[in-house]
DNA sequence: GACGCGTGGTC
DNA sequence: TGACCAAGCGT
């Protein structure tokens, strides 16, 4: 793994230095030894992790990872799968439209480009569920592209770098002038996740290990003792809190009543137990009287769940053993072969509020 | 540019 | 313990 030429800016050297010495081993890269030589990682690999590490964490990512490349190990597989059980399969990982997305996305690639993901940052950019980073991330870690590569580690790291002043978003553009101007034509996928490491390792929002850092010297927000300040964000609006009921009819052979949502939206495309609005106010129509059905409801406890923009009451009704009745929209699935089914974890904690054991194999 | 969009971990 | 935050994207 050799050091970037002299040619290379001081500031990428200095990290990339410390990068091949304390760079994380991660499922989806190859090592920095490897890059050097010109081997590259599977493309579908790193767009499959980047889609997931799209505002989730690393540590949650990895068994979905697995999980995927065991059951579709190409791009093909993946856009040969049923949309159910690829939203099924990423179940409780949240963000719903990066699913959705990453099934169209596969079919493009597999149906479109034989196969192969585009090379450069504006074919990738094209694609569905890739914006300016994710195109930017795959281009440079994948093809050795000079791309500028933004996140929010990288953020944080230029802002404090910088000791910009200016709120993000506002300041996205400035701090990527700055990023591009950093990055190197020389192994420019290492010097995104480099940063990227150094954003989650060292550069953290709390607490910064500033006496590690490769920028120690040259860091103004260190200079100017309170890195901590940056980056400048906006004000955040407060979160409204919006309250509702949810129904667990059971039936006598142990058949749960269940609905697919509508494809937009919250939670599009994914499975529910029925329920109410959800609304500022519980009032009239949004009680039990919204029941699927007439039946004993019998009432079960609440179960509060906290969305990006929103907090949720969720009254829990539950109702059975009872025959099945008719003309009810939905579906009745086994209650012991819920782990199958694409259901956002509001939904399971909601199922779990009314059947204790629905789910054996979780804590609970 | 602002908003809608999940979840689990951290302190 | 509640507030903050994590490899953002689409509209």
């Amino acid at each position: 793994m050799a050091t970037l030429k002299s040619s290379a800016n001081p500031t990428a050297r200095a990290l990339i230095a410390w990068y091949d010495r304390h760079h994380r081993k991660l499922p989806w890269r190859t090592t920095p030894t490897m890059a050097a030589k010109g081997l590259r990682p599977d493309p579908y690999h790193v767009w499959l992790s980047e889609v997931m590490l799209q505002q989730t964490t690393v540590q949650a990512v990895k068994a979905y990872f697995a999980k995927f490349l065991s059951r579709w190990p190409t791009v093909d597989d993946l856009a040969a799968a049923p949309n159910e059980d690829v939203m099924a399969a990423w179940a409780g990982l949240g963000y719903y439209a990066r699913a959705r997305n990453l099934k169209k996305c596969a079919e493009v690639v597999s149906g479109t480009h034989g196969g192969v993901f585009p090379d450069t940052e504006e074919g990738l950019r094209t694609l569905p569920g890739i914006g300016d980073y994710t195109a930017a991330a795959i281009a440079a870690i994948a093809f050795d592209r000079q791309a500028a590569v933004m996140d929010g580690n990288v953020e944080r790291v230029i802002s404090r770098l910088h000791a910009i002043d200016a709120p993000l978003p506002g300041s996205k553009p400035e701090m990527k002038r700055h990023v591009a101007a950093m990055t190197p034509a020389e192994r420019p996928g290492d010097f995104a996740q480099a940063m990227m490491d150094l954003g989650a390792t060292i550069c953290t929002p709390k607490r910064p290990a500033c006496a590690l850092c490769p920028f120690r010297g040259e860091c103004l927000a260190l200079e100017g003792d309170d890195p901590e300040r940056f980056p400048v964000k906006a004000a955040k609006k407060e979160k409204p809190v919006r309250q509702g009921a949810a129904f667990v009819a059971v039936s006598g052979d142990g058949l749960i009543l269940l609905r697919r949502r509508p494809e937009q939206g919250l939670l599009g495309g994914m499975t529910e137990v029925p329920t109410t609005g959800w609304t500022a106010r519980m009032d009239g129509e949004t009680g039990v009287t919204a029941a699927p059905f007439p039946a004993e409801w019998q009432p079960a406890g609440t179960v509060t769940h906290v969305f990006t923009h929103f907090e949720l009451r969720l009254s829990v009704y539950r109702a059975g053993p009872l025959s099945l009745p008719s003309g009810v929209h939905g579906f009745w699935e086994p209650v012991t072969k819920l782990d199958g089914l694409a259901l956002p974890t509001v939904m399971k904690k909601a199922i779990v509020q009314a059947i204790p054991n629905a789910f054996p194999t979780n804590k609970g």
